[in-house]
DNA sequence: CGTTTTTATTTGTCTGACATTTAAAAGTCT
DNA sequence: AGACTTTTAAATGTCAGACAAATAAAAACG
């Protein structure tokens, strides 16, 4: 682990650079005390100061943890898939947010992403996530739901869809993708009948699933797709024309 | 912004988790300049280097970019989607290497993603993907190629491919699930009657695309994903004869 | 008016110190 | 001897003040 005291970045980040690169190459594995901070000051060659904001940079991408205390220190993380997940759906969202995605590409993504989870879905799915499934659409039959409410069964329904294909790699990838439309979803407001076009598809999808048939599943999904494209749309056709 | 200085959780923590929901809120937009460092550490009643570990966690996710000088500072940094790439990537590489998730489960939630773009790049493919693609075809023919080479190219090839649905949030969610499995690919060896027989499942998803045919596309993907997994197994069993 | 120099501001880094947490070691009582 | 309590040492967390370096605006100068 060495750094170039010539270069013109800063040392904290090249300092963070190293480390990380000596996780990722495994010349640090899971759980490996890192040597103490005032160690780490001296083979670097800076002040501790400057090794704690690299130190900080590296927990903030979960890729450590600290211990205070006598056997304390930091340690290599084991990324979880919470972890994981988590970063995934802040960074997704900003993505959506900080740079003018447009709803109709979000919408494409996510139900791409949907539909090809669906035929694992399909084999896969075990009691509880179809518990999981039906019981959100009742929620969403539910009269008096508010919008927002109605979006975030939304999200459960999906993620329980998406669960149901029982591969980490997949929901991982995908918590992102769902997650991140809530807040361009919740811009919609849905009437009474857009809610039950939505129940009636979420019910088709969850049938489907149950009966194993990955082609009504996806085609429920393709659906979907486009009932929430239209919806969106309505919705951008009134706003500008009120400006 | 405020913190709650009874609060168990460590100060910088508090400090940059306040700082980042007021991004996500909406209170701090894109390129807007925050306080300097002694103007937070006024408000927040803390110290300077406490500050600097928040904005350090921030700037490690990039939330915020520092400048310095007389007009410097630290601003608000608009989330670029190559950024979000490069992180994906990391944490992909990362989770898949700490957690022990079995080739298979990878190697299933990579081609079931890619066939979700299957549809979409066959619509919107361009002359350069298709470029891009053939020339990697050809490169992966060459005799003299070293594994490690073999799989850089088709990481290539598949970049292309998923980059021709012309979606960037699909681009993002799939740098991730593609390169990840880099690593797991490399321990792989080919011998000559792998490669061609992977290069010929290329060059029929290549041919099905520049067709447009959603279908042949979609085949050539899965056919791909069984022939991996068969030589994944092979590796495996010659691994476990051995010991 | 254009160029150069100065200056003020801000981040980056250093030094040294103290507070807090934590587990192990030492001590004490039964 | 064993269980409980106290002490201690090591580590991170925080603070204060200082200087270095970069940078752009302001001032000085030709």
């Amino acid at each position: 682990m060495k750094i170039d005291p010539t270069s013109s970045a800063d040392l904290s980040v090249q300092i963070a650079q190293s480390i990380k690169a000596a996780i990722i190459n495994g010349d640090l594995i899971v759980d490996q005390r890192l040597p103490s901070e005032s160690e780490l000051a001296d083979q670097f060659q800076v002040s501790r100061p400057t090794v704690r904001e690299a130190l900080k940079r590296l927990a903030a991408q979960s890729l450590i943890r600290t211990q205070r205390g006598a056997t304390g220190g930091a340690f290599v993380n084991r990324l979880s898939f919470e972890d994981a997940y988590a970063q995934q759906v802040t960074t997704s969202t900003l993505l959506l947010s900080m740079n003018e995605v447009s709803f109709q590409t979000a919408c494409e993504a996510r139900y791409a992403l949907e539909r090809a989870c669906a035929p694992l879905s399909v084999l896969r799915r075990n009691a509880d996530q179809l518990a999981t499934m039906r019981s959100e659409i009742f929620r969403q039959g539910q009269p008096d739901l508010s919008d927002e409410a109605f979006c975030a069964s939304d999200v459960t329904f999906h993620r329980a869809l998406v669960d149901a294909a029982a591969n980490p790699v997949l929901s991982y990838q995908l918590a992102g993708a769902v997650e991140a439309m809530q807040p361009l979803m919740n811009m919609i407001t849905f009437s009474a009948r857009d809610r039950a076009r939505i129940v009636a598809l979420h019910s088709q999808i969850v049938e489907a699933i149950d009966q194993r048939d990955g082609t009504a599943a996806t085609d429920g999904l393709q659906a979907l797709e486009t009932e929430t494209l239209n919806l969106a749309q309505k919705v951008f056709e009134t706003r500008s024309a009120k400006t």
